[in-house]
DNA sequence: AATGAATGAGTATTCATTCAT
DNA sequence: AATGAATGAATACTCATTCAT
């Protein structure tokens, strides 16, 4: 399995660093394998293409973010419970990768509109662990029975993603993680607040 | 005022159909050109480089958005009421232009982070239209008088702009604007849906 | 004849100013219409094209210097006087026209090989005062009889004008005009200096 | 070392064949690759830009130009027999190369000034060798010592260089260094021939 | 497995010239 | 005579990918 070799997260790890600090368009393949200490043909020992290393890349890293969510739902009761814990550890998780935060929310848009509908499957993991929540939340009783999961999820995933963005594009300048609570009670309350 | 010469908008807005139809990375001036029925060098008389035109069209396309969604408003007395109109009229006006919505959900966000940064900075005029509404709930108290305006701005705009991204990638095959009034209440309550 | 007519020079006069300020790939037809306050078109009533106006520039400006050096050279009996006033005088009338200097010595030669061989055309006027003197000199025994005209003329316009070309490379910091006498010296009696 | 890569020369000799062949103006890059027998973007290893093709091209083209001279005049021993040998050997050297006599009369002096001004530089290397032969014929007393030696090494490179430009405007009909003893002699002697 | 030299397709922009008014 | 808006041909350079070693 390729993914053992240590070359493989290497240049991934690269890419991450190479796109951060240089953009998307400025993010060429020999800039990628010299970060990672290769020649430039080794990164096709691994990768079909450049776009393989965005997916990988991707795919790699969202993997462990939905793993660790999932780890810190677990113990939860609530479904409101859970959504909290959701959007702090998404806040958190972004907060302690600054490298991924500015390659997730600003570089890998830049991506063509095919690259970004293989990302959008990538995404689908995550989509559908809130998913979850909010089919468990309607179950218990905690939300209301009426909901339309689908553009519940599009609500929840939305806010987070543009205070996300907004929070990288004014240079990480507030704290993100202290944000949590208050989103989750606009989420889960609306503007009423009732 | 160039604005007043015919070739302008001529111009715009076959940039706008180029690239709705080849994709942001393939819009070639020359192509933007032919579409427009002038030569390759007319466009230099109009615009000063070819992100010039891609600001441009956001521009004007932007402008006129919101000064619809400025007029739908109008004559509505309350806050609720005119959040209701904004998400409708938002929705609506993008339903009818196909190639706007797939330009401004898809194509638009690949261009450079420069570009990009351009871009937020003429949306600051709807994401005001957004803060002016719940300041107004809020002083009627139609709204919590606790509410934090840039965060609950961030949450109207990200799960408007997050459905409509959606509906772009699933080609527009459900009604948009039907969708309104269920994303209003949500907006408004929450899941709790009080 | 169109000579008469004021635009003419007018024109020509801009395209020395234009030239000598921009730089010979920098002298748009547009740049050279707007410094002659008329129309980009109407340069096209004037001149067949573009290299029309270098040549004519040429042609009149080399005219008139000609002309101004055969009338200094008119009083003069010997044929060493002569060249002495020859040089003078081409020293003289570039140190008075700044532009012209700049124009002739770096700008024109950048032209392409056509051009330069119908300005060389040109140039044959003034070759032609050099020979008549070196003529003069040797039918009056002031130059040696075994003189080869043609190579003679080459010493003596190559030496000016590597000598102006420097002077003008150096930001015209010496007196150009004091040279003469030392330059007609050296091309007189050579190295030995008999 | 980039010299010592056989396709940095390959290059720049396809260049002096491109540029002779086709003018300045009209040697694109393109075809300079094609005429090497590489791609075009294999030039972009050796060279930064085009620009520094052309300079690399006179860069080791005069050095070798140089080298050569000084060998020729090694073993002479007066300054007049060194003068003597510089201009025969410069005369025969671009006899032998058509390509590069007319690419540098011709073809590079149509570069830009900027261009200019760093082939000027180069060229400095070659004044050198001019002005210690001066200086070595007046300390020897062959030459006046009253010689401006700045003024007298423009005498000698204007008189050669117009007398080599006119050889290859009139493409290179009669025998160049034939003419190098006679122009020997004028500029030892000068007019008078004493 | 690893290298890195070589490849070659693809594109924004300028500007001399024209011609309808 | 004069205008100036419109034209459209022409070109250097980058970078993902390959393949001989």
């Amino acid at each position: 399995m390729k993914k053992m070799k240590p070359k493989y997260m290497q240049i991934i790890d690269a890419a991450v660093i190479v796109i951060a600090e240089n953009g998307y368009h400025q993010a060429q393949v020999a800039k990628i394998a010299k970060q990672a200490g290769v020649a430039d043909g080794t990164i096709y020992l691994y990768f079909k293409n450049k776009e393989d290393i965005l997916i990988s890349l991707f795919e790699e890293k969202m993997g462990s973010f939905v793993e660790k969510i999932d780890e810190e739902i677990a113990g939860k009761k609530t479904a409101a419970e859970k959504l909290l814990v959701l959007v702090e550890t998404h806040f958190q998780l972004l907060s302690e990768d600054h490298h991924m935060a500015i390659v997730t929310q600003l570089e890998l848009r830049q991506s063509n509109k095919e690259l970004r509908m293989r990302i959008n499957n990538v995404l689908k993991g995550y989509l559908q662990v809130i998913d979850k929540i909010i089919i468990e939340g309607i179950e218990t009783g905690e939300f209301s029975e009426t909901l339309d999961v689908r553009l519940v999820r599009q609500m929840v995933f939305g806010t987070i993603d543009e205070i996300v963005t907004s929070w990288v594009l004014n240079e990480e300048k507030f704290n993100l993680t202290a944000l949590a609570p208050k989103v989750h009670r606009l989420l889960i309350n609306g503007f009423a607040g009732c």
